[in-house]
DNA sequence: GTCGGCTTGTGAAAGGATTCACAAATCAAG
DNA sequence: CTTGATTTGTGAATCCTTTCACAAGCCGAC
Protein backbone atom coordinates (compact mmCIF):
# COMPACT_ATOMS: atom_id res chain seq x y z
CA UNK A 1 0.00 0.00 0.00
CA UNK A 2 1.94 3.18 -1.18
CA UNK A 3 1.19 6.30 -0.52
CA UNK A 4 -0.17 6.72 -3.81
CA UNK A 5 -3.26 4.52 -3.34
CA UNK A 6 -4.72 6.05 -0.85
CA UNK A 7 -7.56 7.69 -1.38
CA UNK A 8 -8.55 11.79 -1.12
CA UNK A 9 -11.36 10.38 0.99
CA UNK A 10 -9.09 8.85 3.45
CA UNK A 11 -6.85 12.05 3.33
CA UNK A 12 -9.88 14.35 3.84
CA UNK A 13 -10.86 12.72 6.97
CA UNK A 14 -7.24 12.23 8.49
CA UNK A 15 -7.24 15.95 8.51
CA UNK A 16 -10.88 15.95 10.19
CA UNK A 17 -9.38 13.41 12.66
CA UNK A 18 -6.35 15.69 13.31
CA UNK A 19 -8.64 18.79 14.30
CA UNK A 20 -10.51 16.43 16.90
CA UNK A 21 -7.35 15.54 18.19
CA UNK A 22 -5.95 19.44 18.34
CA UNK A 23 -9.32 20.27 20.06
CA UNK A 24 -8.60 17.28 22.91
CA UNK A 25 -4.91 17.52 23.35
CA UNK A 26 -6.25 21.48 24.45
CA UNK A 27 -8.55 19.79 26.88
CA UNK A 28 -5.92 18.28 28.16
CA UNK A 29 -7.39 14.74 27.09
CA UNK A 30 -4.37 12.16 27.01
CA UNK A 31 -6.14 9.09 25.46
CA UNK A 32 -9.32 9.12 22.45
CA UNK A 33 -10.72 5.89 21.10
CA UNK A 34 -12.21 4.92 17.46
CA UNK A 35 -15.80 5.91 18.40
CA UNK A 36 -14.85 9.48 20.15
CA UNK A 37 -12.65 10.14 16.65
CA UNK A 38 -15.61 9.30 15.11
CA UNK A 39 -18.12 11.57 16.63
CA UNK A 40 -15.60 14.32 16.40
CA UNK A 41 -15.60 14.17 12.81
CA UNK A 42 -18.83 13.26 11.35
CA UNK A 43 -17.97 9.26 10.62
CA UNK A 44 -18.14 5.85 11.96
CA UNK A 45 -15.50 4.25 14.54
CA UNK A 46 -14.81 1.31 11.44
CA UNK A 47 -13.96 4.23 8.92
CA UNK A 48 -11.66 5.67 11.68
CA UNK A 49 -10.13 2.23 12.05
CA UNK A 50 -9.56 1.24 8.42
CA UNK A 51 -8.39 4.57 7.53
CA UNK A 52 -5.50 4.47 10.25
CA UNK A 53 -5.15 1.03 9.58
CA UNK A 54 -3.68 2.37 6.25
CA UNK A 55 -0.45 3.54 7.61
CA UNK A 56 0.06 1.34 10.59
CA UNK A 57 -1.21 0.42 14.25
CA UNK A 58 -1.00 3.22 16.32
CA UNK A 59 -3.39 2.17 19.21
CA UNK A 60 -3.80 -0.02 21.84
CA UNK A 61 -6.66 -2.69 22.15
CA UNK A 62 -8.79 -2.18 24.89
CA UNK A 63 -7.75 1.23 25.32
CA UNK A 64 -7.50 3.49 22.00
CA UNK A 65 -5.10 5.82 20.83
CA UNK A 66 -2.29 8.30 22.85
CA UNK A 67 -3.75 11.51 21.37
CA UNK A 68 -0.53 13.74 21.51
CA UNK A 69 0.82 10.62 19.65
CA UNK A 70 -1.57 10.25 17.30
CA UNK A 71 -1.29 13.68 16.52
CA UNK A 72 1.73 13.92 15.73
CA UNK A 73 1.50 10.60 13.64
CA UNK A 74 -0.81 11.89 11.90
CA UNK A 75 0.75 15.59 10.95
CA UNK A 76 3.96 13.52 10.02
CA UNK A 77 1.88 11.19 7.63
CA UNK A 78 0.38 14.32 5.89
CA UNK A 79 3.68 16.43 5.68
CA UNK A 80 2.31 19.02 8.47
CA UNK A 81 6.16 18.85 10.36
CA UNK A 82 7.02 20.92 8.26
CA UNK A 83 6.84 24.80 6.87
CA UNK A 84 5.25 25.47 3.25
CA UNK A 85 5.95 28.40 1.25
CA UNK A 86 2.79 29.52 -0.60
CA UNK A 87 2.29 32.03 -3.33
CA UNK A 88 -1.06 33.72 -3.48
CA UNK A 89 -1.33 35.25 -7.00
CA UNK A 90 -4.56 38.05 -6.86
CA UNK A 91 -5.40 40.15 -4.09
CA UNK A 92 -8.26 40.67 -4.28
CA UNK A 93 -11.37 40.44 -2.14
CA UNK A 94 -10.73 36.78 -1.26
CA UNK A 95 -6.63 37.01 -1.77
CA UNK A 96 -6.79 39.61 1.18
CA UNK A 97 -9.10 37.49 3.25
CA UNK A 98 -6.35 34.86 2.82
CA UNK A 99 -3.89 37.11 3.96
CA UNK A 100 -5.68 37.93 6.91
CA UNK A 101 -6.25 34.36 7.74
CA UNK A 102 -3.82 33.75 11.01
CA UNK A 103 -4.99 30.34 10.62
CA UNK A 104 -2.93 29.43 7.39
CA UNK A 105 0.72 30.25 9.69
CA UNK A 106 -0.37 28.47 12.78
CA UNK A 107 -0.68 25.44 10.30
CA UNK A 108 2.30 25.47 8.92
CA UNK A 109 1.19 27.10 5.58
CA UNK A 110 3.35 30.27 5.46
CA UNK A 111 2.67 32.89 2.62
CA UNK A 112 6.19 33.88 1.35
CA UNK A 113 4.51 36.30 -1.41
CA UNK A 114 1.44 37.96 -2.96
CA UNK A 115 1.14 38.80 -6.36
CA UNK A 116 -1.39 40.98 -8.63
CA UNK A 117 -1.56 43.80 -11.73
CA UNK A 118 -3.37 45.99 -10.26
CA UNK A 119 -0.93 48.51 -9.75
CA UNK A 120 -2.67 50.23 -7.02
CA UNK A 121 -2.42 47.08 -5.23
CA UNK A 122 1.26 46.40 -6.21
CA UNK A 123 3.62 48.09 -3.57
CA UNK A 124 0.70 47.49 -0.64
CA UNK A 125 1.19 45.71 2.38
CA UNK A 126 -1.74 43.49 3.96
CA UNK A 127 -1.07 41.41 7.51
CA UNK A 128 2.68 41.91 6.58
CA UNK A 129 2.77 40.72 2.86
CA UNK A 130 3.49 42.96 0.30
CA UNK A 131 1.59 42.47 -2.89
CA UNK A 132 4.37 42.59 -5.91
CA UNK A 133 4.00 42.71 -9.70
CA UNK A 134 3.42 39.94 -11.52
CA UNK A 135 5.97 39.94 -13.66
CA UNK A 136 7.91 38.95 -10.71
CA UNK A 137 6.45 35.65 -10.21
CA UNK A 138 9.00 33.46 -11.07
CA UNK A 139 11.99 35.00 -10.17
CA UNK A 140 10.21 35.42 -6.57
CA UNK A 141 9.00 31.87 -6.35
CA UNK A 142 12.60 30.14 -7.50
CA UNK A 143 13.85 32.62 -4.76
CA UNK A 144 11.62 31.86 -1.88
CA UNK A 145 11.30 28.26 -2.78
CA UNK A 146 8.18 28.32 -3.06
CA UNK A 147 5.88 24.62 -3.49
CA UNK A 148 2.31 25.43 -3.36
CA UNK A 149 0.08 28.26 -4.70
CA UNK A 150 -3.03 29.77 -4.33
CA UNK A 151 -4.98 31.22 -7.21
CA UNK A 152 -7.42 34.29 -6.72
CA UNK A 153 -7.43 35.82 -9.30
CA UNK A 154 -10.45 36.56 -11.72
CA UNK A 155 -12.01 33.34 -14.04
CA UNK A 156 -10.35 34.92 -17.32
CA UNK A 157 -6.25 34.73 -15.73
CA UNK A 158 -6.74 31.07 -13.52
CA UNK A 159 -5.16 29.28 -16.21
CA UNK A 160 -2.51 31.43 -17.27
CA UNK A 161 -1.59 31.61 -13.57
CA UNK A 162 -1.55 27.75 -13.21
CA UNK A 163 1.00 27.41 -16.11
CA UNK A 164 3.03 30.45 -14.73
CA UNK A 165 2.97 28.71 -11.05
CA UNK A 166 3.73 24.76 -12.73
CA UNK A 167 6.47 26.65 -14.87
CA UNK A 168 7.96 28.53 -11.92
CA UNK A 169 8.33 25.35 -10.04
CA UNK A 170 4.82 25.16 -7.55
CA UNK A 171 3.61 21.29 -7.84
CA UNK A 172 0.59 22.21 -5.72
CA UNK A 173 -2.13 24.60 -6.68
CA UNK A 174 -5.60 25.50 -4.95
CA UNK A 175 -7.91 26.81 -7.08
CA UNK A 176 -10.43 29.67 -5.95
CA UNK A 177 -11.36 30.84 -8.97
CA UNK A 178 -14.74 29.24 -10.40
CA UNK A 179 -13.51 28.02 -13.88
CA UNK A 180 -11.91 24.30 -15.22
CA UNK A 181 -7.90 24.16 -14.59
CA UNK A 182 -5.55 22.11 -16.45
CA UNK A 183 -2.26 21.43 -14.95
CA UNK A 184 -0.01 18.60 -16.11
CA UNK A 185 0.06 15.35 -13.99
CA UNK A 186 2.71 15.77 -11.60
CA UNK A 187 0.99 19.09 -10.07
CA UNK A 188 -1.81 18.34 -7.59
CA UNK A 189 -4.88 20.72 -7.98
CA UNK A 190 -7.64 21.47 -5.73
CA UNK A 191 -10.53 23.54 -6.33
CA UNK A 192 -12.73 25.71 -4.03
CA UNK A 193 -15.91 27.34 -5.27
CA UNK A 194 -18.67 29.07 -2.85
CA UNK A 195 -21.29 29.19 -5.46
CA UNK A 196 -20.90 25.42 -6.50
CA UNK A 197 -21.25 24.31 -2.51
CA UNK A 198 -24.68 26.90 -2.71
CA UNK A 199 -25.61 25.08 -5.61
CA UNK A 200 -25.32 22.17 -3.54
CA UNK A 201 -27.79 23.38 -1.32
CA UNK A 202 -30.26 24.37 -3.69
CA UNK A 203 -30.48 21.22 -5.03
CA UNK A 204 -31.11 19.73 -1.65
CA UNK A 205 -34.05 22.60 -0.74
CA UNK A 206 -35.47 21.97 -3.74
CA UNK A 207 -35.95 18.02 -3.11
CA UNK A 208 -39.62 17.21 -3.15
CA UNK A 209 -39.48 16.76 0.59
CA UNK A 210 -37.56 19.96 0.96
CA UNK A 211 -34.51 19.77 3.13
CA UNK A 212 -33.52 16.39 3.88
CA UNK A 213 -29.91 14.84 5.25
CA UNK A 214 -28.15 13.47 2.16
CA UNK A 215 -24.92 11.43 1.62
CA UNK A 216 -22.37 13.48 2.16
CA UNK A 217 -18.96 12.41 0.72
CA UNK A 218 -16.79 15.04 -1.12
CA UNK A 219 -16.74 17.98 1.42
CA UNK A 220 -16.94 16.36 5.03
CA UNK A 221 -19.87 17.71 6.67
CA UNK A 222 -19.14 20.36 9.08
CA UNK A 223 -15.92 21.33 7.35
CA UNK B 1 -35.29 7.29 -8.65
CA UNK B 2 -36.47 9.97 -6.46
CA UNK B 3 -33.97 12.98 -5.99
CA UNK B 4 -33.49 11.85 -2.74
CA UNK B 5 -31.28 9.27 -4.18
CA UNK B 6 -29.20 11.18 -6.60
CA UNK B 7 -25.57 11.19 -4.92
CA UNK B 8 -23.89 14.42 -3.84
CA UNK B 9 -20.88 13.41 -6.61
CA UNK B 10 -23.40 13.93 -9.14
CA UNK B 11 -25.29 17.39 -7.95
CA UNK B 12 -21.38 18.70 -7.83
CA UNK B 13 -20.65 17.57 -11.93
CA UNK B 14 -24.08 19.01 -12.44
CA UNK B 15 -23.08 22.50 -11.54
CA UNK B 16 -19.53 21.83 -13.54
CA UNK B 17 -21.69 21.12 -16.41
CA UNK B 18 -23.88 23.88 -15.89
CA UNK B 19 -20.55 26.07 -15.99
CA UNK B 20 -19.32 24.65 -18.84
CA UNK B 21 -23.06 25.44 -20.45
CA UNK B 22 -22.55 29.51 -19.38
CA UNK B 23 -19.40 29.53 -21.13
CA UNK B 24 -20.44 27.37 -24.42
CA UNK B 25 -23.40 30.26 -24.33
CA UNK B 26 -21.50 33.14 -23.90
CA UNK B 27 -19.49 31.94 -26.62
CA UNK B 28 -22.49 31.83 -29.11
CA UNK B 29 -22.74 27.76 -29.21
CA UNK B 30 -25.95 26.11 -29.69
CA UNK B 31 -25.22 22.21 -29.54
CA UNK B 32 -22.66 20.52 -27.33
CA UNK B 33 -21.31 16.70 -26.89
CA UNK B 34 -20.98 14.80 -23.76
CA UNK B 35 -16.93 14.50 -25.02
CA UNK B 36 -17.29 18.23 -24.46
CA UNK B 37 -18.94 18.86 -21.33
CA UNK B 38 -16.73 16.18 -20.38
CA UNK B 39 -13.62 18.06 -21.43
CA UNK B 40 -15.20 21.32 -19.89
CA UNK B 41 -15.09 19.38 -16.25
CA UNK B 42 -12.96 17.23 -15.83
CA UNK B 43 -14.56 13.59 -16.01
CA UNK B 44 -15.55 11.20 -19.22
CA UNK B 45 -18.27 11.69 -21.72
CA UNK B 46 -19.83 8.22 -20.38
CA UNK B 47 -20.37 10.13 -16.72
CA UNK B 48 -21.99 13.07 -18.12
CA UNK B 49 -24.61 11.19 -20.12
CA UNK B 50 -24.89 8.72 -17.07
CA UNK B 51 -25.46 11.91 -14.60
CA UNK B 52 -28.08 13.46 -16.84
CA UNK B 53 -29.98 10.25 -17.77
CA UNK B 54 -30.88 10.51 -13.90
CA UNK B 55 -33.21 13.16 -14.52
CA UNK B 56 -33.99 12.39 -18.27
CA UNK B 57 -33.10 12.17 -21.77
CA UNK B 58 -32.12 16.05 -22.97
CA UNK B 59 -30.22 15.28 -25.85
CA UNK B 60 -30.30 13.56 -29.59
CA UNK B 61 -28.86 11.19 -30.53
CA UNK B 62 -26.26 11.90 -33.35
CA UNK B 63 -26.04 14.96 -32.20
CA UNK B 64 -25.67 16.32 -28.44
CA UNK B 65 -27.16 18.19 -26.32
CA UNK B 66 -28.95 21.87 -27.29
CA UNK B 67 -26.42 24.21 -24.93
CA UNK B 68 -29.56 26.91 -23.81
CA UNK B 69 -31.97 24.09 -23.36
CA UNK B 70 -29.61 21.91 -21.09
CA UNK B 71 -28.33 24.94 -19.66
CA UNK B 72 -32.24 26.01 -18.28
CA UNK B 73 -32.44 22.45 -17.67
CA UNK B 74 -29.99 21.86 -15.28
CA UNK B 75 -30.92 25.32 -13.31
CA UNK B 76 -34.41 23.85 -13.07
CA UNK B 77 -33.24 20.57 -11.64
CA UNK B 78 -30.51 22.10 -8.98
CA UNK B 79 -33.31 24.84 -8.04
CA UNK B 80 -31.40 27.70 -9.95
CA UNK B 81 -34.76 29.21 -11.25
CA UNK B 82 -35.10 31.19 -8.96
CA UNK B 83 -33.28 33.45 -6.31
CA UNK B 84 -32.78 32.25 -2.98
CA UNK B 85 -32.16 34.61 0.07
CA UNK B 86 -28.89 33.90 1.93
CA UNK B 87 -28.21 35.59 5.91
CA UNK B 88 -24.41 35.88 6.46
CA UNK B 89 -23.26 35.28 10.36
CA UNK B 90 -20.05 36.92 10.92
CA UNK B 91 -18.30 40.19 9.27
CA UNK B 92 -14.92 39.21 9.77
CA UNK B 93 -12.79 39.01 6.84
CA UNK B 94 -13.94 36.18 5.10
CA UNK B 95 -17.79 37.38 6.11
CA UNK B 96 -16.82 40.72 4.06
CA UNK B 97 -15.05 38.67 1.06
CA UNK B 98 -18.42 37.05 1.01
CA UNK B 99 -20.16 40.17 0.58
CA UNK B 100 -18.01 41.83 -2.25
CA UNK B 101 -18.17 38.66 -3.89
CA UNK B 102 -20.69 39.37 -6.68
CA UNK B 103 -20.92 36.00 -8.18
CA UNK B 104 -23.44 34.69 -5.22
CA UNK B 105 -26.12 37.88 -6.59
CA UNK B 106 -25.67 37.09 -10.45
CA UNK B 107 -26.23 33.27 -9.60
CA UNK B 108 -28.90 33.83 -7.56
CA UNK B 109 -27.82 33.97 -4.08
CA UNK B 110 -28.47 37.26 -2.60
CA UNK B 111 -27.22 38.33 0.74
CA UNK B 112 -30.60 39.42 2.70
CA UNK B 113 -29.11 40.01 5.75
CA UNK B 114 -25.52 40.03 7.39
CA UNK B 115 -24.88 39.79 11.15
CA UNK B 116 -21.72 40.18 14.01
CA UNK B 117 -21.40 40.32 17.49
CA UNK B 118 -18.92 43.20 17.28
CA UNK B 119 -20.04 46.76 18.13
CA UNK B 120 -17.56 48.09 16.14
CA UNK B 121 -19.05 46.81 12.80
CA UNK B 122 -22.84 46.62 13.85
CA UNK B 123 -23.99 49.17 11.92
CA UNK B 124 -21.45 49.78 9.22
CA UNK B 125 -22.68 48.39 5.79
CA UNK B 126 -20.33 46.59 3.15
CA UNK B 127 -21.57 46.71 -0.59
CA UNK B 128 -24.73 47.26 0.03
CA UNK B 129 -25.47 45.16 2.99
CA UNK B 130 -25.92 46.63 6.98
CA UNK B 131 -24.28 44.58 9.75
CA UNK B 132 -27.12 44.02 12.41
CA UNK B 133 -26.53 42.68 15.04
CA UNK B 134 -26.79 39.03 16.28
CA UNK B 135 -29.71 39.17 18.34
CA UNK B 136 -31.81 40.27 15.36
CA UNK B 137 -30.92 37.06 13.85
CA UNK B 138 -34.56 34.89 14.43
CA UNK B 139 -36.63 38.06 13.88
CA UNK B 140 -34.79 38.80 10.43
CA UNK B 141 -34.63 35.80 9.43
CA UNK B 142 -38.31 35.39 9.68
CA UNK B 143 -39.33 39.02 8.27
CA UNK B 144 -37.13 38.60 5.38
CA UNK B 145 -37.86 34.63 4.31
CA UNK B 146 -34.05 33.46 4.51
CA UNK B 147 -33.41 29.98 3.77
CA UNK B 148 -30.27 29.64 3.71
CA UNK B 149 -27.18 30.61 6.18
CA UNK B 150 -23.09 31.03 5.89
CA UNK B 151 -21.59 31.08 8.90
CA UNK B 152 -17.76 32.37 9.06
CA UNK B 153 -17.59 33.14 12.70
CA UNK B 154 -14.49 32.15 14.77
CA UNK B 155 -14.64 28.15 15.37
CA UNK B 156 -16.00 28.70 18.92
CA UNK B 157 -19.42 30.46 17.67
CA UNK B 158 -20.01 28.12 14.97
CA UNK B 159 -22.31 25.49 16.24
CA UNK B 160 -24.15 28.23 18.78
CA UNK B 161 -25.08 29.86 15.21
CA UNK B 162 -25.72 27.06 13.36
CA UNK B 163 -28.13 26.20 16.06
CA UNK B 164 -29.82 29.26 15.90
CA UNK B 165 -30.08 29.55 11.94
CA UNK B 166 -31.92 26.21 12.39
CA UNK B 167 -33.92 27.51 14.96
CA UNK B 168 -34.83 30.60 12.81
CA UNK B 169 -36.18 28.03 9.93
CA UNK B 170 -32.93 27.52 7.48
CA UNK B 171 -33.04 24.36 6.40
CA UNK B 172 -28.97 24.65 4.21
CA UNK B 173 -25.95 25.76 6.00
CA UNK B 174 -22.24 26.48 4.74
CA UNK B 175 -19.93 26.29 7.29
CA UNK B 176 -16.84 27.99 7.28
CA UNK B 177 -15.61 27.75 10.18
CA UNK B 178 -12.77 24.79 10.81
CA UNK B 179 -14.87 23.14 13.13
CA UNK B 180 -17.37 20.23 13.06
CA UNK B 181 -20.95 21.63 13.39
CA UNK B 182 -24.33 19.40 14.08
CA UNK B 183 -27.71 19.93 12.39
CA UNK B 184 -30.76 17.99 12.59
CA UNK B 185 -31.58 15.94 9.72
CA UNK B 186 -33.74 17.89 7.91
CA UNK B 187 -30.95 20.32 7.06
CA UNK B 188 -28.45 20.08 4.80
CA UNK B 189 -24.48 21.35 5.80
CA UNK B 190 -21.76 21.54 3.43
CA UNK B 191 -18.28 22.80 5.21
CA UNK B 192 -15.48 24.66 3.16
CA UNK B 193 -12.47 24.49 5.08
CA UNK B 194 -9.13 26.31 3.24
CA UNK B 195 -6.78 24.61 5.82
CA UNK B 196 -8.29 21.32 4.99
CA UNK B 197 -7.87 21.96 1.21
CA UNK B 198 -4.28 22.65 1.64
CA UNK B 199 -3.28 20.21 3.77
CA UNK B 200 -4.47 17.40 1.34
CA UNK B 201 -1.93 19.55 -0.89
CA UNK B 202 0.53 18.92 1.83
CA UNK B 203 -0.15 14.98 1.45
CA UNK B 204 0.19 14.94 -2.04
CA UNK B 205 3.53 16.55 -2.03
CA UNK B 206 4.91 14.61 1.00
CA UNK B 207 4.39 11.43 -1.56
CA UNK B 208 7.56 9.18 -1.95
CA UNK B 209 7.71 10.25 -5.48
CA UNK B 210 6.61 13.92 -5.01
CA UNK B 211 3.89 15.21 -6.77
CA UNK B 212 1.66 13.15 -8.66
CA UNK B 213 -1.86 12.94 -9.90
CA UNK B 214 -4.27 11.28 -6.97
CA UNK B 215 -7.73 10.82 -7.86
CA UNK B 216 -9.36 13.93 -6.97
CA UNK B 217 -13.23 13.18 -6.27
CA UNK B 218 -14.43 15.13 -3.06
CA UNK B 219 -13.49 18.52 -4.84
CA UNK B 220 -14.04 18.73 -8.41
CA UNK B 221 -10.70 19.32 -10.10
CA UNK B 222 -10.56 22.88 -11.20
CA UNK B 223 -13.57 24.21 -9.54
C1' DG C 1 -33.42 6.89 -49.98
C1' DT C 2 -29.50 4.89 -48.14
C1' DC C 3 -24.83 4.92 -46.46
C1' DG C 4 -21.33 6.22 -43.13
C1' DG C 5 -19.99 8.71 -39.31
C1' DC C 6 -21.49 10.32 -34.84
C1' DT C 7 -23.58 10.49 -30.39
C1' DT C 8 -26.99 9.33 -26.92
C1' DG C 9 -29.01 6.36 -23.38
C1' DT C 10 -28.38 2.37 -20.61
C1' DG C 11 -27.89 -2.41 -18.91
C1' DA C 12 -23.86 -5.03 -17.35
C1' DA C 13 -19.28 -5.26 -15.53
C1' DA C 14 -15.67 -3.49 -12.97
C1' DG C 15 -13.70 -0.89 -9.53
C1' DG C 16 -13.78 1.49 -4.93
C1' DA C 17 -15.34 2.77 -0.44
C1' DT C 18 -17.77 1.67 3.63
C1' DT C 19 -19.65 -1.38 6.94
C1' DC C 20 -19.76 -5.76 9.32
C1' DA C 21 -18.23 -8.87 12.49
C1' DC C 22 -14.98 -11.14 15.11
C1' DA C 23 -10.40 -12.73 16.91
C1' DA C 24 -6.79 -10.72 19.53
C1' DA C 25 -5.27 -7.72 22.97
C1' DT C 26 -5.64 -4.65 27.10
C1' DC C 27 -7.06 -3.37 31.55
C1' DA C 28 -9.39 -3.10 36.04
C1' DA C 29 -11.52 -5.54 39.66
C1' DG C 30 -11.70 -9.10 42.73
C1' DC D 1 -4.69 -15.42 38.20
C1' DT D 2 -9.19 -15.18 36.25
C1' DT D 3 -13.16 -12.84 34.67
C1' DG D 4 -15.62 -9.34 32.19
C1' DA D 5 -15.84 -5.13 29.87
C1' DT D 6 -13.49 -2.63 26.24
C1' DT D 7 -11.41 -1.56 22.00
C1' DT D 8 -8.26 -2.31 18.13
C1' DG D 9 -7.05 -4.24 13.56
C1' DT D 10 -8.74 -6.54 9.56
C1' DG D 11 -10.67 -9.98 6.18
C1' DA D 12 -15.18 -10.52 4.13
C1' DA D 13 -19.35 -8.71 2.66
C1' DT D 14 -22.05 -4.98 1.17
C1' DC D 15 -22.97 -0.89 -0.99
C1' DC D 16 -22.15 2.69 -4.22
C1' DT D 17 -19.78 4.87 -8.35
C1' DT D 18 -17.66 4.71 -12.49
C1' DT D 19 -16.57 2.64 -16.79
C1' DC D 20 -17.62 -0.33 -20.65
C1' DA D 21 -19.83 -1.51 -24.66
C1' DC D 22 -23.42 -1.52 -27.77
C1' DA D 23 -28.17 -0.95 -29.75
C1' DA D 24 -30.88 2.87 -31.23
C1' DG D 25 -31.27 7.13 -33.37
C1' DC D 26 -29.78 11.34 -35.94
C1' DC D 27 -27.56 13.94 -39.72
C1' DG D 28 -25.32 15.20 -43.91
C1' DA D 29 -23.63 13.68 -48.34
C1' DC D 30 -24.56 11.77 -52.50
Amino acid sequence: MSRRDISEFTIRRLSLYLRSLRELREAGTEVVSSRQLADGSGTTPAQVRKDLSLFGSFGKRGRGYQVRELLETLESILGLDRQWRVALVGAGKIGRALLGYADLERRGFRVAAAFDTDPEKIGTSHYGVTVRALEELEETLRAEQVEMGIIATPPAAAQDTATRLVEAGVTGILNFAPVKVDVPPEVTLRGVDVVLELEGLSFALTSDVAGGSRREPGSAAGG
